[in-house]
DNA sequence: TTTTTTTAGGGGAAAAACCCCCTTTTTTCT
DNA sequence: AGAAAAAAGGGGGTTTTTCCCCTAAAAAAA
């Protein structure tokens, strides 16, 4: 199945040149255009299938590429971003890629690029450094690194501690795992005795601390 | 002559980059480039000179940066240590400058901050015993000084939002707050609208991202 | 090959979190 | 001075989380 893209951006003209660029990579389909932030969460509910990815634009009236990216990773982690901004400036880089972007490149590129930054972040979810100085990628090991495997946690108890940060129940969390809440319940109570916490707040605090949730 | 700098940091472009950032500046030579604290020891006997400041990670397989801090305080006093870290908790750099670090700053901090404090440390080169200066803390003043008010929240709400953020149940915050768990109840529903939340977890998680809530 | 760990799952109960609807007092703003 | 917002508190309910104790197949380690 191909994966689906969302175009955030405000100019009607960049949406559509981009969407040409992307329906011509044949593993790619953008299934929405969306003026802004708020425009792209009124029309998440019209949709019955989720984008996999939002190419995300920094400068727009109303809701802008920050509260988006905020909005996107608090209710619907799942959607990757990529940002795709004019702006080459480090601190702008730097707050989205915490916001938790996976990529970022710059309008002025190629498509070849752009086909190659979504390659990246649909295979690994990671980041492409062909467009950043190299001294960018430093927060990138925190922010997007799967790299950061816990140790002495088991592949099934790092996956439910990714996904015990988030706005989801157990029962979602186990939906999202393919297992019974029960099970999950077991991986919860195995982090609260290897952490040494008593809730879920103070496991998922225990784990960003510990540099093992991405925030 | 030129103040000599040794890397020590697990990440390969990590470190890479930091010897690109530091040349730069042409009163600093990075003279070692080491994986953990392990390489470090070895590669410093083979060295005919020793390096004036260690730039150290935290995070590393094999001898960690608490251990390396220690072995350079016992074994090496006279070089300082510049801790370089992802980590911003006030426990990690207490600890650290316990453990006798001379600085102590953020990997996303930006190339000034690093010169600034490379600065600080070769002219005056305090000691742990000065934990408490206030110049130590530059790391804490860029990314945690600022945003501590939460705009559109009133005082008791971004109290309860920071008291949130920890292992305690609600009930434990009331008493904290020297208020009935009803009230605090009130202040978690009104949060969980103004930050389109459904759950502790995500207030939370809205809360760091929003630079309220400090990790 | 035996043992240990991981993964998967269940029953049942108590505690905590979550939700909606409500009152009163104090502070703040216009 | 009057209106609005903030602070404090409650009733009564449902859902979720937390906890303890238990089984068993599969995978990894010894």
């Amino acid at each position: 199945m191909n994966t689906k893209i969302a175009i955030i951006d405000d100019h009607t003209l960049m949406r559509n040149g981009l969407q040409g660029i992307i329906n011509a990579f044949n593993e790619y389909e953008v299934v929405m255009q969306c003026q802004n932030g708020k425009d792209f969460i009124e029309q998440l509910e019209t949709l019955s299938s989720v984008p996999d990815i939002a190419l995300l634009d920094i400068n727009m009236p109303e809701m802008d590429g920050f509260e988006t990216a905020a909005w996107i990773r608090t209710h619907k982690p799942e959607i990757k971003i990529l940002v795709l901004s004019m702006l080459n400036s480090e601190d702008v880089i730097i707050r989205m890629l915490r916001l938790g972007a996976s990529g970022y490149i710059l309008k002025d590129s190629k498509p070849e690029v752009l086909r190659a930054s979504l390659n990246n972040i649909r295979d690994q979810g990671f980041h492409s450094n062909e467009l950043l100085n190299p001294r960018l990628l430093f927060s990138l090991q925190q922010t997007n690194g799967k790299n950061t495997h816990a140790p002495g946690l088991s592949n099934r108890e790092s996956e439910f501690l990714q996904l015990a940060a988030s706005d989801l129940t157990y029962r979602e969390i186990a939906e999202k795992m393919n297992t019974s809440p029960k099970t999950v319940d077991n991986y919860r109570e195995a982090l609260f005795e290897k952490l040494e916490v008593k809730s879920r707040v103070g496991l998922v605090l225990a784990g960003i601390r510990a540099g093992w949730i991405k925030v």
